[in-house]
DNA sequence: CCTGAAACGGACTGCTGAGTCCGCTTACGG
DNA sequence: CCGTAAGCGGACTCAGCAGTCCGTTTCAGG
């Protein structure tokens, strides 16, 4: 890819605009037509950039993903293990929830665009809580994160902090 | 709908004994066709007994919701409504999750079959619960069994109990 | 301006799954 | 044992969606 036509580059633009709004407000389920329609593309258009749909939410949900990776090594970082995490959650939590419809998309994608480093480093988070006594350790490290997940999407639109609180309360040593 | 000829009756039962594993198997995703593949008969028999997908779904889990409303009621009863609640729950959660794909099937039908009677009796069993103060109280009843419902799904095969017991600390007043 | 490569978009394919229809089969009462 | 209504089942319609193809349009450099 050596340089994008004026009016190519403007057509993707548009197109990733519509993506990131579809899939935001239908999660996964947002159909590549209506992204196009809503571009005021057709939807080949949307094919020839992104060969499959798959390969379109990786660009949509990218730098989520990437923020959040960013989060937990921060996380990493801190000298007080239990306090990292709980704050790790809490900012994670905030940035998924801001578009729940994303982050279903980013459950959907599971490994593929960072997700596997996410995972590794959420997991460390942890794992690092659980040696400082701060979470309870008859979970593994690899089940924390579902868990929190399913609380959050459960919760009904104004109250996932407080299901948070409830699980977190739950999770605490 | 007089009688029933000897042949009906038949694949009625074949039809219904396939839909519950097959639900069971799949959730709501299992299909009609594979339904009446696995009973031996069309899938025109299938929708001459129940007009749509969702009346199969609903004759396949009304025993389920039935029992679930007999544990509720029985927990009304009790005169320690803290306990009540927590034996409710674990009654309800394991048979839930001895065919996770039925129980998915239930909260897919919402209201229908007599989800709403359930419902409503689980929100009275939570709502004593929170009167003895054996609950927090900043939940409303509704948003209860939301919350376990998700930790439950969430849950890899063996570890729902753990799971469930993390949620149930959380709730504790 | 003029041309060729890049980009476009919509018609098309292929698939899956719900629900309908109707000619054929079969149970069963007389 | 026979007539008929109940029952059967698969071919069919309809809809939605991912992904492909190709004739047409448009950009941009010379």
């Amino acid at each position: 890819m050596v340089e994008l036509r004026a009016d190519a580059r403007r057509n993707l633009e548009r197109v990733l605009d519509a993506a990131t709004e579809a899939f935001a407000a239908s999660g996964p389920d947002a159909s590549i037509d209506e992204i196009a329609r809503a571009a005021g593309v057709g939807h080949g258009t949307v094919f020839r950039r992104f060969p499959t749909k798959d390969d379109l939410m990786y660009a949509v949900i990218e730098r989520h993903v990437a923020q959040m990776c960013v989060i937990a090594e921060e996380a990493l970082s801190s000298d007080d293990p239990g306090q990292a995490f709980f704050d790790f959650v809490h900012q994670v939590a905030e940035l998924a929830m801001s578009t729940p419809g994303l982050h279903k998309c980013v459950v959907h994608c599971g490994e593929k665009p960072r997700g596997a480093e996410l995972d590794e480093l959420g997991q460390e988070v942890v794992a690092r809580a659980q040696r400082a006594r701060a979470l309870r350790s008859d979970l593994t490290p690899a089940e924390v994160a579902p868990l929190i997940r399913a609380a959050l999407m459960a919760a009904p639109p104004g109250q996932w902090r407080l299901f948070l609180e409830v699980v977190l309360d739950g999770l605490r040593a």
